[in-house]
DNA sequence: CGACTATTTGAAGGGACTCAAGGCGTGTGG
DNA sequence: CCACACGCCTTGAGTCCCTTCAAATAGTCG
């Protein structure tokens, strides 16, 4: 199983704030610096020559994005909604790398939890109709997003989870209206979701 | 721009064979050896709990897979058609490791060519039509296939390309087809693709 | 040659997209 | 404090694309 791998880094470094919307790096940069999330999500973005514009992946909490494995950033990195980060510097990953040498496995978690991010919406692409992609882009979350009493704070735009689940907004909104009405999840508010019957939630996820 | 790395061994193991559907290595086991594709073309399935297999990525020569950045394979490796490969031991990524102390970048463009292979099948399932995927992965192929005289040796079964782009069978025979009857393509044999119109493919893969 | 699998084609049905309009929420400025 | 503007969410209607089921054909391997 795959731990966050927060305790790579020993000291504690003085965490940035960003606003919603905020760019942290851009796609064609070179590699200089990745970044760490501490609050808030942030969001993966891919710009095709031809302009198509696409969520690729999303990170939270503990993740680190932008790892220096290619030369330039193969995406854009911006701020979901307000968020605090961290940007590690290229000495660090130097640091990183002469350790991995006696301790291997860490640096490969750091970097198998950047690649996780991005299979995960692969698999959920694959499944076949939009309740089920919602379902487990949902399940998904909820690992990731912090919760009081079992609600998530679920401050995730819907054009965001659009692009994400590679659908129309529109969808989305009715996605999530159906699996309230079959009281699957509950949105006191907007940026609320609880979820009430996870393993209904699951068989749904699955396609059913 | 990333490189195939197979400048990263310099000794020359000997080629194993493997026949199309045979297995190299499952979902599951633990990663105690990794593949080098020299001949033919490999398939990264995954295995849901619930039963939904999907092709996750395809693999084309001089591509390696199942590195062991995790202590388990994520996915199950096949030979879609028959291929050649190489099997590398651990030992060769210690090998790796205590090298890239040194040069660090060779083990990291490894492991961006892996995660690269799975990013694609993202990108190309984030595009709304299925005509528009199919060109897409018409012309992602085109830069890994092997050609001859500008014709593509496309050996792969259309079951395959459908679960990587999350369709039915049938759809991609009808897609096939249409870009067949638009001149952008041409398939003389099953197994052979000539691309006509490569600027009207793209525009297609593009969105159009 | 025969069994089996893969591909092709047709028809019907449903789900998702698009376009359009209205409602809600937030933040800003008077 | 209120009014307004703006963006985001919500809902409806129509259309088209894709899926599913079914059947026929082509290809492959023994």
């Amino acid at each position: 199983m795959y731990h966050h791998p927060e305790a790579l880094f020993q000291d504690r470094m003085i965490a940035m704030p960003a606003r919603a919307g905020e760019t942290l790096f851009i796609q064609g940069d070179p590699c200089d610096e990745f970044i760490e999330i501490r609050r808030g999500v942030a969001r993966a973005v891919n710009h095709s020559r031809d302009g198509n514009r696409q969520v690729m992946a999303l990170f939270f909490p503990g993740d680190m994005l932008g790892l220096p494995l290619a030369r330039d950033h193969r995406y854009s990195a911006e701020a979901v909604n307000d968020l605090l980060y961290v940007r590690h510097s290229p000495s660090r990953w130097h640091t990183l790398l002469s350790r991995m040498c006696r301790e291997e496995n860490r640096l490969l978690d750091a970097v198998w939890g950047e690649e996780q991010s991005f299979l995960v919406r692969s698999l959920i692409l694959g499944r076949t109709g939009m309740l089920s992609r919602m379902a487990a882009f949902i399940l998904m979350t909820a690992g990731k997003l912090p919760q009081s009493d079992g609600v998530l704070q679920f401050a995730l735009p819907q054009t965001d989870i659009a692009s994400y689940l590679a659908t129309s907004p529109e969808t989305v909104c009715r996605s999530l209206r159906q699996l309230r009405e079959y009281r699957i999840i509950a949105m006191p508010r907007r940026d609320r979701l609880k979820i009430l019957a996870p393993d209904r939630l699951a068989i749904i996820a699955e396609g059913a």
